[in-house]
DNA sequence: TTCTATTTACCTATCAATAGATAGATTGTA
DNA sequence: TACAATCTATCTATTGATAGGTAAATAGAA
């Protein structure tokens, strides 16, 4: 009623971080909106559109809350604990993976113009998390410790939701700051 | 014919490791081997019983691999180099993410045998990293070091299978082993 | 050895359930 | 009147699963 879409999209995020995107049908989540099938495809005319709205969205507002997060970031050391943040906030908040971290895994599944949208995602955090390292590293290094500190954060996100432990995503980010300059 | 087992397991993986549990059918298995799907329940009466075949199997190359590659290893930081030789080559020699990556990640949708099953295969990641890492560390900062290493390697194989490009993979690994003690 | 029983490894045929999707009506509001 | 937001009804394809059949191999007893 108030906003359909929203309240699909929202239904929508919270099954596919859950189960994965083949494991969500549009019956399922008319059901929860106390709708019909065919009024999700009124919205959504194909899964795959679905899809690329959920990703938009999900990405939309992390890296809104990201900068938000980093805002009083002086510090590379200060940035990179403010991604940490954005994702512990993410997992904790709802007990979910990352969206892109679930459709990232199914990837080679989905439908192209999806896959490459989720992986623009992943690009999109390197390039924030290099450029946060700032220029005390070689653009190289940056650009490795970056891979590595974004691997890490959606690989904790999911051991952690296997084993249905959140500490194990604090244990598993914990010394990722100690290995950024301090300015 | 020679066996259809293992035919079955090597498609099987195959397919959920690209594109995940729920997206692979019996029939797609049966076609690939020349059966019928009825067949496939013969060996596996349900689809559960078929992952968790699945997943025991992956798990037991796994370890035996990861025990081939550390043989020769004397120091914490040539056994850490051993386990990420071993994700890499998983990676490399099929283009495809960890099986229990994928399973790890859809984990809230499947049958709860097989996702338990599939934590397992983590904590026994966990562990063999943590009994790597020696008694140079506390307990504590080994158990957070072996949970940060072994998240890494599980989301720098996904971040990898999402953009299509190893060296992600490698680009992420590569600081892994500096951090280790070299005794 | 020969006959019989059992098992293995498939098959055909079919089920109910669910999937994504569409056409076309209906209802309410502006 | 016109449009938005829903509905009913239905389609085709696919899903995991089962019942029951069959040819060939194997094992055991006579």
């Amino acid at each position: 009623m108030v906003d359909t879409v929203e309240r699909l999209l929202n239904a929508a995020e919270n099954a596919v971080r859950a189960r994965g995107f083949h494991a969500v049908s549009f019956r399922e989540l008319a059901d929860e909106l106390g709708i019909k099938s065919a009024s999700v495809h009124y919205y959504f005319r194909h899964k795959e559109d679905l899809g690329l709205a959920l990703v938009e969205r999900y990405a939309e507002k992390f890296f809104t809350q990201l900068e938000v997060n980093a805002a009083n970031a002086g510090t590379p050391k200060e940035k990179v604990e403010a991604i940490c943040q954005t994702y512990r906030d993410a997992l904790i908040s709802s007990d979910q993976m990352c969206l892109c971290g679930m459709l990232g895994a199914e990837s080679n599944g989905l439908p192209a113009k999806l896959a490459q949208r989720v992986s623009r995602f992943f690009e999109g955090n390197v390039r924030w998390v290099s450029h946060a390292l700032g220029d005390t590293l070689s653009e190289r290094e940056a650009d490795d410790k970056a891979h590595r500190i974004v691997a890490t954060l959606q690989g904790a996100m999911m051991i952690a939701t296997s084993l249905k432990r959140n500490a194990v995503f604090d244990q598993s980010i914990s010394l990722i700051a100690a290995g950024v300059p301090d300015e």
